[in-house]
DNA sequence: CATCATGTTACTTGTCTTGTTACGATCCGC
DNA sequence: GCGGATCGTAACAAGACAAGTAACATGATG
């Protein structure tokens, strides 16, 4: 459980989610994702929020998209969970007293801060369709074997 | 706790001992940092293998800066403590079977590669004398009040 | 040899994501 | 309406990792 896998995640069910018509529950997208419905339901909560998915409840419900995935662009998942923290490194103190620190943070900040607005440009200019044609690529590479995680 | 903050630390520890010229004790460091000695120890250990500083035991020990601060990156400060993860988000699985998620995985990838070769390149770019030299403008800005902790 | 200081190991703590259980709410089919 | 399917949510345990802590060995100085 080394890194945040959320986004990974996320992006994973929204390609997949596309290529079935019909609503999907917790219990299959968790099947697919190796995990468990209450983690799904938690994570696909913000998507919701953001109008992406929608969930209907009782008899034959689940999940279904909402937009089309040309719509819908890495950053925008990205957001919709939640804004997680990219960087696993940082400031001992956000608001030191010692001058010293302050020119250390001000700077490693500034390196970060680049690096940050580079990464989110990065996501903002992908669509979540580019993937899915990536993946289509790939399967037209190898049609023999099986193509995807229990879908 | 949210960050790792080693990397931080090791820049503020190695501007401070380039002002003293005798040695500082883990001790004294521990609490320039808000930390106890052993943390110290175990962090500065990397830093004294790649020979910035030296250690030295018993009594009148302590550490001792062994290269200028104009020799040294915040990039090989980085790497002498072990190149910890810089991204607290990552991909579910780093081999998966599923091409979807081989494509999600690629896409991430190469987002997070560039940022980390940007942010790996800017580290690189700085070296400690020119934090100190902004420390020093700092201090000129306002000489009344203290400028730094503990020393 | 007594003291100071580092070196190192083992264990605990704090924090965050993930996993799990439990229970309530809602919807569909009978 | 009843029962099962399914989401919503809260509460709590697990696992990972940096950081904090305690204990003890090692080496250097006077």
């Amino acid at each position: 459980m080394r890194n945040d896998s959320r986004l990974s995640r996320m992006l994973h069910v929204l390609i997949h989610m596309d290529k079935h018509q019909h609503s999907a529950t917790s219990e299959m997208i968790a099947k697919m994702l190796n995990t468990n419905p209450v983690v799904v339901r938690r994570t696909m909560a913000g998507l919701r929020e953001q109008g992406y998915v929608r969930s209907e409840k009782g008899h034959g419900g689940g999940w279904t998209l909402v937009r089309p995935l040309s719509d819908i662009t890495l950053l925008d998942v990205y957001r919709a969970i939640g804004e997680p923290h990219l960087f696993a490194i940082g400031p001992a103190d956000d608001q030191p007293e010692c001058l010293v620190e302050q020119a250390v943070n001000v700077a490693l900040g500034d390196a970060m801060k680049e690096a940050q607005a580079l990464l989110l440009q990065r996501l903002d200019s992908v669509t979540l369709d580019r993937i899915a044609a990536d993946f289509e690529a790939k399967l037209m590479a190898r049609p023999a074997t099986s193509y995807s995680c229990a879908s």
